[in-house]
DNA sequence: ACTCAACTGACGGAAACTGTCAGTTGAATG
DNA sequence: CATTCAACTGACAGTTTCCGTCAGTTGAGT
């Protein structure tokens, strides 16, 4: 069983997107550069996305993780459950993840439930949480990779205002989603509700974490004010 | 690689939930039955729960599946937001489904993120929803296995009523959970808040799906009447 | 032409797997 | 209490698979 083990840490090295020569995976599992090629085969058959180009290495694109996991019944459900809200809740670019993550589950469950009826759930969004919808996948991106955005947002007042932001946290609120941000116009933290984000826009700008500016400062800073409980912006 | 593979074919086969013996296993396999108790072993120190019983057989109680899947970045994002949103917006059972799936799924993905704090989403639910999570167990199991429950249920309009229902999916609306179903008393389909819901038990009767009254008859009729289109029970 | 590194094929030794056999154990049953 | 059932365990030999070594080939870039 010891193949299976490698097979896996095989994958948990090239799976950081950069290039890996055989060599230095044979090195780093220490075993022969002949058994790289032929495990490379094995994963390759298996489905995982690893490409090997001549003279160059070898480069994983998309992260990927191969867990054979058991899941309960109940856990099923609630991955049924999560996919069915996050399809309708979400954008368009979530909402094809989650529809392809549950397919594949599907696929392979082979659940056999007794009727096509599938997992009784029903998920409803609200409209002023599709309004939103355009804005979120860059502004999931500028979370993930530190983008600065300028945005054009129009309060709850009315009031028009264009500003330079650092998304922090993007929230669901069940009817609207907020994004958490560092406020470069009024240097503070802000929330503001996705779907009066009027154009958002990438600045070329990046920010890094920054001490009393990170998510965890905005955390603390909530939960000295108030208890969110059930608040709805 | 054909032991992995028979290893696979194992668990498809027992975990149909009932009994199976070494015996049958190592035929339908062409092995012997040493090799099955070996694999047994393997399985099982894989997390895999089988139980075996001197003199009874093999059985695997929980449904598993273990799909050797590889999710792409995105996937796992959705994952995350499916997993926080129910673990909010869903009562207990479902929350610590959510949370051992999703422990499970970060165990093994390993993943490196910039920082602790995880995945940037925030999530909230609404007390109203919350109020509905007593309920929702027993409602789910009625769904699944088709019984019968007694509701004492306070309308909007404040009017208290008891009745039979035969659930036949819940449904989430970001703020407050329902629960269609067909309805003994008024003989027709009706869809309850569940946080309005006083009390709720199995009456011991089951219900087996009749014509006119199942899910599909429930859509198609709800589909006639109005494009639920972000409606709010 | 040269370098790089992925790839391929062959072969022998090492390691892991498998079947056979001969038991033991725990629970249920007559 | 003896019997049956079927899970379990240990040992051993034969087989299969895996792995390292070696000696190449291929494709892309410089």
């Amino acid at each position: 069983m010891r193949r299976a083990d490698r097979l896996a840490e095989l994958v948990e090295i090239i799976r950081d997107g950069r290039l890996h020569t055989a060599r230095d995976l044979a090195a780093a599992l220490e075993v022969s550069e002949r058994t790289i090629y032929r495990d490379m085969d094995t994963l390759a058959a298996s489905g995982v996305p690893v490409e090997g180009e001549r003279g160059v290495g070898y480069l994983m694109r998309e992260p990927v993780f191969l867990p054979p996991l058991a899941l309960s019944l109940i856990e099923l459900e609630a991955l049924a459950l999560g996919m069915a809200i996050v399809g309708e809740a979400a954008d368009p670019e979530l909402q094809m993840a989650a529809e392809s993550l549950l397919g594949k589950v599907e696929d392979h469950a082979a659940v056999r439930r007794r009727s096509p009826r599938k997992w009784g759930f029903g998920v409803y969004a609200f409209e002023t949480a599709r309004a939103g919808f355009v804005h979120m996948p860059l502004i999931r991106r500028a979370i993930r990779d530190g983008l600065v955005l300028r945005i054009a947002y129009r309060s709850i007042a009315d009031e028009a205002t264009e500003r330079d932001i650092r998304p922090l946290q993007t929230e669901y609120w069940g009817r609207v989603w907020t994004c958490s941000a560092w406020c470069e116009l009024r240097a503070g933290f802000r929330a503001f509700r996705i779907d009066r984000i009027e154009t958002c826009a990438e600045t070329g700008r990046r920010f890094a974490p920054e001490a009393g500016k990170t998510i965890e400062d905005y955390l603390a800073h909530v939960a000295e004010h108030n208890h969110a409980e059930g608040r709805d912006p």
